[in-house]
DNA sequence: TGAATCACTCAAAGCGCTTTGAACGCGCAA
DNA sequence: TTGCGCGTTCAAAGCGCTTTGAGTGATTCA
């Protein structure tokens, strides 16, 4: 069922049919109640291609998310950020075209997405430092909001971001008052944008406080259980290990509490672990007690709330840009407590 | 840039510039050349919604994703299917375009892919008992293929599975090996396909031992972390409980161990766990000698496949149907031991 | 009464591509 | 010389929609 049919069904030009359907005021009521009926009946569907070639509009988002090729590795939150992202989409017509490539292929993907004009905007993923697809996108033309920041990019941008450095420091603070002084970070791939930004938040925590920071006892890696698990166990083998640990992400959080149990240690009473949550459907932290302490930002809110903020962007592409900086509570759950008095026995 | 700027830009008509890209036979090599040149020169991609609507093919996939509204869950497979099947398309061209609705709204959105022509074929996920999708789409017209399977669904459709009867089965049997008796079987929802196929796979063994099933060893639940937990903790609790747990996911199992080790008994040897594997790349379960003894297959292989027999079945509508079926092979690991000759003791 | 206004409707152009059917120029056989 | 076939190129139609600019008939005003 096409516009030319329905509107040969109705004895009406399609112009009319048009317009009744799309709101126009030149329609009186009459016909726009008529066609709009006819319309329902014949389940019509305006055929999305012409009307872009028509509008020159896609209605449609794009979103290219990063995969590391050598680990196939894509990060477990695009999932929830992507499922809050499409309610929003699909609240307001939109439609959502996925991109999954490489790290190394992703400026030719944003190339190609806007010269097949597949795409009205983007969403960009994975900020890094300095990241070279924000004056891509922005040399592109094309309506874009970051999830993320990037720190060396001079230009203004829209982004929307939590607030990583403040979420870090606080939690690190926390363990300084609890005592710990030997503190292990677990950060994600430093070229991110936000393990930067953590990182900041932990080291000016601990400086604010006269600690000297430990090469040794910080690391940076892809956001893994096993990296979790394997950090963990080799800090916690050596001589004067850590007594706390600062981690990135829930899932790795889990990788140390493997190591922690398995060496006969507790959690909350021999080793501290705060975590950053991104409050993931299927690794609830709990709620009122959380089992990790941890800082929270719900990835999925964040989804939400960048569509809205792309759409209300490529609606009126002269408005200003926007920014938006969420705070991450920090909620304190079971895995944290007082410096043990004693050196744990190592091994 | 667009054909008809190209075309005069070489002096050319659009006809031949287009036949001269599409590798039409009647351009002479020398045009070819000349026009592939130039279209690299000028970075020139044919517009997707006029090529789409002259040619009436989107160039596009469908993934529809299931999403419990009431959970704000989203399976946390699907983002390592998704980018699995993100290769396939994207080394054929295609672009892939996602809808996350909650499972009421389903057949609303189908229907509307297709009205709008924004799709050449679907990929169908999270196939229930008899699910009613399925002659939804047959009844559209519109090539799919669905990853799993629909008990009750008559007529033929294509599909790639995993074998998850035999799966649960062998697992069981293992257990059973080991001496196990009294399992405790932590299914995914029951209306789910696969679920159902794993519980019968594990019935199938149960029984063909003499043993009788113990309904109250038998949970259905969403996947989730604290699903594993709690549930393990109950069952664990009460008197005459399980040594052995059979789980439908790392996640849920994650959720298992921790209950196990908060009770002060050991993986491996208080108590075994198999579960499925799904091979998540921030959740590997290790390669020689993994941490839960598994039934794998990768969920990132099965996109691929599965995006490949869509895009066969999208460019022979008319050829055979096709379905395929994977096998899971059971690994090892720690999580597995012989029954312990004495009841460990309740709470 | 005629002109101007208004509310509504329409035919046709155009979005950027593919594809049909026609045409063109050339060499070769008759 | 004519005629044919071949290799190559082209003009134009059409995909399904929006939108411009032009009616049309009824109503109002002078």
């Amino acid at each position: 069922m096409n516009l030319k049919e329905l509107s040969s069904h109705l004895g009406l030009s399609q112009t009319t049919v048009s317009r009744a359907l799309n709101g126009y005021p030149e329609v009186s009521e009459a016909t726009r109640q008529r066609v709009a009926e006819a319309a329902r009946r014949h389940n019509y569907r305006p055929n999305t291609r012409a009307k872009g070639l028509a509008t020159g509009r896609s209605m449609a988002v794009g979103h290219v998310i990063p995969t590391s090729a050598r680990h196939e590795m894509v990060n477990p939150i695009f999932g929830d950020f992507i499922s809050g992202a499409g309610e929003t989409y699909a609240a307001n017509g939109y439609d959502m075209v996925l991109s999954m490539v490489d790290d190394a292929d992703q400026p030719q993907v944003y190339r190609e997405l806007k010269a097949k004009g597949s795409v009205d905007g983007m969403i960009l993923h994975g900020p890094s430092i300095a990241d070279a697809r924000i004056p891509l996108l922005r040399e592109l033309g094309l309506p874009f909001v970051v999830h993320g920041r990037s720190s060396g990019e001079a230009q203004a941008y829209s982004w929307l971001d939590v607030n990583n450095a403040a979420a870090f420091a606080r939690a690190t603070d926390l363990l300084l008052d609890l005592g710990h002084a030997r503190i292990a970070f677990l950060n994600g791939l430093e070229k991110m944008d936000f393990a930067q930004r953590r990182r900041n938040g932990f080291e000016r925590a601990m400086k604010a406080r006269g600690l000297k920071l430990d090469p040794g006892q910080m690391r940076s890696e892809e956001m893994t259980e096993s990296y979790g698990y394997q950090s963990a166990k080799e800090l916690l083998r050596a001589p004067a290990g850590p007594t706390a640990f600062l981690v990135s992400s829930v899932i790795v959080a889990i990788g140390v509490r493997r190591a922690v149990q398995e060496m006969g240690l507790v959690l909350g009473r021999d080793i501290s672990v705060i975590t950053h949550d991104d409050d993931l459907s299927y690794l609830r932290n709990g709620g009122e007690h959380p089992l990790f302490t941890a800082t929270r930002s719900s990835v999925r809110d964040a989804g939400r709330m960048a569509a809205q903020m792309l759409l209300d962007q490529i609606a009126a592409p002269d408005a200003p840009l926007m920014t938006r900086l969420l705070e991450a509570p920090l909620l304190v759950g079971q895995s944290t407590g007082p410096c043990p008095p004693l050196q744990h026995a190592a091994q």
